[in-house]
RNA sequence: GCGGGUGUAGCUCAGUUGGUUAGAGCGCGGGUUUGUGGUACCUGAGGUCGCCGGUUCGAAGCCGGUCACUCGCCCCA
């Protein structure tokens, strides 16, 4: 392969199955959000890099090592987007909708995080996601928690998927326990690892859901975040998991279930798949109420989640199959060209039709057969002395001289069983 | 960002202890039976053996670096 023509680390070409499978996805997502009344909506790719920097929060990975910032020629700095959910709100925001709510959207689209590629972990990958903005009630959480249900639901995958829920609480729990863990670590300096360390002063809580075997010792006798909701945040947690019950959705409550940015209050949810190796979320999501504020606007609730395409397209099944209905050819290739008029009189009445060009006759049924064509037209010198095609039923292997409206009158008959 | 594995034609792989013009199957192109296909036959194209450098008379095979993919960590969707 010649080196300095490829795509550019964790950055792939969709040929067209790999396509068929994204577009499975995304189309389940628009069909079902649609029936729960959400919206599509469109935002733009990059945004000035406040929109990211200022929710997601300065100390969180995507913002200080994954991100793709740059300069633009009046040198404002921009950032391509690492997910949704800032530029949907900021949308929301701009267009005065605060005046209007609840608004219920949807969306899918590329995002971008400078991470090691692995399998289902690209620098360049589609989200598709919904936001429930405006609703403070948990029933709003249960809504969209039961919306990406019935997602991956219609995906037919939902038995290798399971659900793990939890809740930050409120801003005054999350302080109050954000203390009381740190009162706790602090015990235990000097055995955590040097990424909890870390942790310890920037971000706390993100210290939960460390996989370091010496962290997670030290943990089972952490205070548990559950203890520290204060009567407001743990009434509507409660509130949360019985929506879910009446549901029949189950669910697992996860203590360390942590989500990574910091715009996250009360609940917390993952869909999470074994079959993916490390990279096992396939959809995650929360309530973020405080992020309209941080932004610069009013406060505003919103609950939403996000799911990655691409790995919900490893588990999807499917081939793309695209054969034609009709495969047009002619004897020789002076006849060619009487061979388009007849393909777009096709086309029109509503049939896939492909023209072989080339090749002996031979050929040109081996490649029709090769595609599989449910129909081949053939035209030849006899049929054009006599104005009629040959019309030939690859399935069944008869052929006829028939005028070309009656072959279509019979070809449709025939695809219709 | 850290650690392990892999890298030969479009695909799946072979390539003996380093030795002349690097192979197979499948796939692809053209053709054979002078208007017909899942079979057959002939024939062709396609690889600077991921890339760069080193060792050697000589390297696809050894050494170093680099890139990409992959697995685990990290992070997340």
């Amino acid at each position: 392969m010649m080196e300095k023509l490829r795509t550019v680390r964790g950055v792939h070409d969709l040929l067209p199955d790999a396509l068929h499978k994204h577009k499975k996805v995304i189309k389940a997502g628009l069909n079902v959000s649609s029936k729960y009344c959400y919206s599509e909506i469109e935002i733009p790719i990059f945004e000035f890099s406040e929109v990211f920097k200022k929710p997601l929060g300065n100390s969180s990975d995507i913002v200080t090592k994954e991100n793709y910032i740059f300069k633009d020629r009046s040198d404002d700095e921009l950032m391509l987007r690492p997910e949704g959910t800032s530029g949907v709100v900021r949308a929301f925001l701009n267009a005065g909708l605060v005046q209007d709510i609840p608004q219920r959207f949807s969306y899918f689209g590329p995002m971008f995080r400078y991470e090691r590629p692995q399998k289902g972990r690209l620098r360049q990958f589609k989200q598709f996601g919904v936001e429930c903005i405006g609703i403070s009630n948990s029933m709003a959480d249960i809504e969209v928690i039961s919306l990406g249900y019935e997602f991956l639901n219609k995906l037919n995958i939902i038995d290798k998927i399971s659900l793990k829920i939890n809740s930050l609480g409120d801003a005054d729990s999350r302080l109050n326990y954000t203390k009381a863990l740190i009162d706790y670590l602090n015990d235990y300096k000097s055995q955590l690892s040097k990424d909890s360390l870390k942790r310890l002063s920037e971000n706390p809580l993100r210290i939960l859901d460390s996989k370091n075997s010496v962290d997670q010792k030290i943990l089972i006798n952490a205070p548990n975040v559950l203890d520290y909701l204060n009567e407001r945040s743990k009434e509507r947690f409660e509130n949360v998991c019985e929506g879910l019950d009446i549901l029949k959705i189950k669910y697992e409550i996860d203590k360390s279930l942590v989500r990574g940015l910091d715009y996250y209050c009360h609940t917390a949810f993952e869909f999470i798949t074994d079959e993916l190796g490390s990279q096992g979320t396939v959809l995650a999501g929360g309530r973020y109420d405080g992020l309209s504020k941080m932004l610069g606007g009013v406060e505003v609730a919103g609950v939403g989640w996000a799911a990655g395409v691409e790995r919900l397209a490893l588990m999807v099944q499917g081939e793309y199959i695209n054969s034609p209905d009709i495969v047009l050819m002619a004897q020789t290739e002076v006849y060619n060209h009487l061979l388009l008029p007849i393909m777009n009189k096709l086309i029109n009445e509503g049939f896939r039709v492909e023209i072989i060009y080339t090749g002996n006759i031979s050929k040109k049924f081996k490649r029709a057969n090769k595609i599989n064509a449910s129909f081949v037209v053939l035209l030849g010198e006899e049929e054009v002395a006599k104005k009629v095609i040959k019309l030939r039923n690859m399935m069944l292997g008869s052929e006829q001289l028939i005028d070309l409206n009656q072959g279509i009158k019979v070809i449709r008959k025939t695809l219709q069983n």
